[in-house]
DNA sequence: CTGAAAGCGCTTACAG
DNA sequence: CTGAAAGCGCTTACAG
């Protein structure tokens, strides 16, 4: 012991092994011997000794940490968080716990190349990159993470350059069935609310589904219902107000998040609109908010739990060298009270 | 150059000086002729070098890395996070950053021994603990914290144990202010729903706010206007169900947070009863959802942008052993719709 | 199953 | 202002 921090010679001089047998037992190797290992597990408790991460790193040349990154649109308030983001956060970590990972995570991205200073630099193993929209602002970024064959994967996004690299919701599907179920309840004249462009790829494809929906079941596309709106409250408020000034009918919604669904119910309401009896409005993510509100709103909910462990087993594999196809992560319709039909009033505290 | 990663001595090599020569320039030695240093530094911005970290670590014996332990009550559903703590997570990442800083989160605590796991094995230089009432349940890894002497901050418990260690909300001024506003519109017969007991030294203390405010209006303390409730939504709403049910003549109600405000506003309407016309509400906190619930809830802010930056600027000074008297963060009235009284109607989108 | 030895890539006294 | 050298505490071939 004498002075200073314990280390692996000092468990290795109370044990009578040599430290690399140590180093062994402390990290379950099948080459020691099952009785030394418990042995030496043992004194290790009793002298609350810690594998030095830094020492084993630098050796291993593995941090055995993740860096979680989040990219927002830089007009959007610095300390307003997008909820969902927040709730993939919370799974995220827990999902990296299990496989033994630590999370690093940052907001600001102010470095303009992530593979150097996180794995370069030997902070991370892998990079998971979280944001919604502002598409165009960090593409430059992956660009760089692809070239340099940094271990990364990025939700929502799309492209072919993304191949392997890109895990999502189904949202398609999702938007599909937020319009089907609106047409199911009687609606007729279903507006868009989001953005339809390239920027925000997931957006671009709750669009498709909505088309989708609408296709099949007979009806046609009408670009006077559809409205261009950012992932904000502000913006869904903003839209409405251009919706209703246009005297265009509806009797429906169907926003491309949640955030603008807010906006569109407090927008509607100073029209004078009745939410469910005017206006039906489903919304996508099912942030927390989403049932706070009155009425609560019907949405599609993101299996958050889902993306955390996809998002973590993914770049864990690619960090092992494995190769694994995406999976996509299945949305479902969460009917509360913002549709009205058959099923509304469900789900009431 | 050559094989493998880039390191100090490639980039020595080149500019023709001692590695380290190289490692003083890239962290701003005053030491090193500023000539030299830019030289150095090109050639290393060139090379796309980035100091081995682990490297860095080992040597040094500091991890420039704080810890983020969020501890929740474990009968809450692990998938979700209070909004408060999601919203000082993102200012404490930034604030962090500034100080040029990592940030490890973590929400599971598996580990009984926090010093042991962080700072020991040299993950993170000092810890910050997050967490709303279960106080009693993570007390004693709280003992041992202090008693390692870790650098540890904590978020609005207190205690004389906790002295130099803890950091929060003035939340006697908060509840104060709130209970204040309350009685500024006519209400009479004010409830506070929330946990007065220890467990939640935070909402004990929005409790002595909310009697020092009656006390100065010269009215009583009525033991039958005070209802318990833990930080969550169906909390709140049985905490009014056994109000309403008590019969009890109330007019206005301040919750401990805003969680509990969303649950009970939802279970007086069930009651039939109107907000703000028959019952005012003030909530604590300002969570996102707080501007989204109609009526859009009045509640004391919490800065945490303030707070992030003065957890993380305190736990740096503890690792630098200086010492620092923890200053308030300071609440702030924000009135919205959920009162009434002169200030209704104010904050319209 | 175990040990002796090398070496990961830095930072920092020490000497000049 | 600069360099030579030591050493942080591990992991992992290599040899037995």
């Amino acid at each position: 012991m004498g002075s200073g921090k314990t280390t692996s010679f000092d468990i290795a001089h109370r044990a009578g092994v040599s430290q690399a047998t140590v180093s062994r037992a402390l990290r379950d190797s099948p080459l020691v011997n099952p009785e030394t290992r418990e042995r030496i597990k043992k004194i290790a408790r009793e002298l609350n000794y810690q594998i030095d991460r830094a020492a084993s790193r630098l050796r291993s040349q593995h941090s055995n940490t993740l860096a979680l990154l989040f990219f927002e649109d830089p007009t959007s308030d610095a300390s307003q968080i997008n909820p969902f983001f927040l709730s993939m956060l919370g799974n995220i970590t827990r999902a990296a716990a299990r496989r033994n990972y630590d999370l690093l995570v940052s907001f600001q991205q102010l470095s303009d190349d992530w593979h150097i200073k996180y794995e370069v630099s030997n902070r991370a193993d892998g990079i998971i990159l979280l944001g919604y929209g502002a598409y165009s602002g960090f593409k430059d970024k992956v660009k760089k993470l692809i070239d340099a064959d940094a271990h990364f994967v990025i939700w929502g996004a799309t492209g072919p350059h993304l191949r392997g690299h890109s895990i999502g919701c189904d949202n398609i599907k999702g938007a599909y069935d937020a319009t089907t179920h609106l047409l199911s309840i009687g609606r007729k004249n279903i507006a868009f609310i989001g953005n339809k462009t390239i920027d925000s790829p997931e957006f671009k494809q709750r669009y498709e589904g909505y088309c989708k929906a609408l296709t099949a079941a007979g009806l046609g596309i009408d670009p006077e219902l559809q409205v261009y709106a950012t992932n904000q409250e502000t913006s869904g408020a903003a839209a409405i107000a251009e919706l209703v000034e246009s005297g265009k009918p509806f009797d429906a919604i169907f926003t491309a998040s949640d955030l603008i669904a807010i906006g569109a119910i407090k927008r509607l309401r100073k029209a004078g609109l009745q939410i469910p009896d005017d206006v039906s409005v489903v919304g996508f993510d099912d942030i927390p908010a989403a049932s706070y509100l009155s009425p609560s709103l019907t949405t599609i909910r993101q299996d958050t739990i889902a993306a955390g462990q996809q998002l973590v087993d993914h770049v864990i594999c690619m960090i092992n060298g494995e190769v694994l196809e995406p999976k996509k992560v299945v949305p479902k319709l969460v009917i509360r009270d913002s549709c009205g039909g058959k099923s509304s009033a469900a789900n009431q505290l």
